[in-house]
RNA sequence: GGUGUCAUAGCUCAGUUGGUAGAGCAAAGGACUGAAAAUCCUUGUGUCCCUGGUUCGAUUCCCGGUGACACCA
């Protein structure tokens, strides 16, 4: 029997719960979250997990499923997402859902990241002490002389690319180019994926009453409640850095709305912008559903 | 009703000693191999409120109109 799994993205606040739910309970599948914020067990309002009901409705998997101070990553989705659903298929299952906003483990997923080795955060972290305090040239030269080859091709004026390409090499002492093999991306299963979109004007609205609808919610509790781990990536989330910088004194708490919501958009913007290139994408008007 | 000030990008405004204009914000486009809700790159033509006048040429100066605001009645 064929095995299937369909893919159910697009931008932020377009309504991909609702009718990841419809299409899992309509096949017998759970959902499987591929959300980078959402899989964290201390962030709820902020990142719009499902309701109660909803997550009592159809089992959901990478749903508050990891602690913030977890450090995850796409490479650590790809290898966990994978073995889930190869043993869910093993219990039977023909078509399963995956739902979920981060272009990049769903790209990590379906396609398959090379097999970079495991860097030590210590290192990570005097490069990043160097990034802040001599700025990215001076990882950039050393990039140059270590690995020409990613040196040429990465995002030079990217401090975090520089930084990543830079950490494998001197982590391993061989270029971070020579790991990059293109994944075979071979899936024992047939991928399908869905983009759920709407009109860009209507998103945004929706976007902006998310965003309210968070405050209404608790989000200030929640965000106070996660100061210990402020400076986490995990924490580093549209929502969470403005409420911060308000309780810091920094700025108004309508200030802080107003940037939750811009910066909203613009992540919505940037999601749009990174699938527009997938062409294996079947796109629907969310507004149709 | 009178007087004065203002009218320029979606918004707030700057500016042009007369040669059709530029900042901030908003917005748009793009990149993406273990931080990805992160990070990074690029993008400014708009009846310079309308009519007429002066001028080779008016968004700029002048007359009038309209609108907004302030003050005086």
């Amino acid at each position: 029997m064929a095995r299937r799994l369909i893919v159910i993205l697009g931008p932020t606040a377009v309504g991909k719960t609702d009718y990841s739910i419809r299409e899992a309970l309509k096949y017998g599948s759970p959902v499987i979250s591929c959300d980078s914020r959402q899989i964290y067990m201390e962030m709820s309002v902020g990142t719009a997990v499902p309701t109660e009901e909803q997550l009592a409705a159809v089992r959901h998997y990478f749903i508050h499923s990891h602690h913030v101070w977890d450090l995850y990553s796409a490479g650590r989705y790809e290898v966990e997402a994978l073995g889930l659903v190869e043993s869910l298929f093993n219990q039977g299952h023909e078509t399963l859902v995956m739902a979920g906003g981060s272009g990049f483990y769903i790209d990590a997923f379906c396609r398959g990241l090379d097999d970079f080795p495991p860097v030590d955060m210590e290192l990570r972290e005097s490069l990043n002490r160097r990034l802040v305090e001599e700025g990215v040239e001076s990882l950039r030269l050393d990039l140059k002389r270590l690995d020409p080859a990613s040196y040429a091709s990465i995002d030079i004026a990217n401090g975090q690319r520089v930084l990543r390409a830079l950490e494998v090499c001197l982590a391993t002492g061989r270029p971070f180019s020579s790991y990059k093999t293109s994944p075979s991306g071979n899936r024992s299963f047939t991928i399908e994926k869905v983009g759920l979109y709407r009109d860009r004007e209507e998103l945004y609205r929706r976007i902006d009453a998310r965003v309210l609808d968070m405050l209404d919610h608790g989000l200030v509790d929640e965000v106070k409640s996660l100061s210990a781990y402020r400076n986490l990536p995990a924490l580093q989330t549209v929502g969470y850095k403005e409420i911060f910088s308000c309780l810091d004194g920094e700025i108004s708490m309508d200030e802080a709305v107003r940037l939750i919501q811009r910066n909203t958009r613009h992540y919505a913007k940037r999601q749009m912008s990174y699938w527009r290139r997938d062409g294996s994408i079947r796109w629907i008007d969310a507004a149709g559903l």
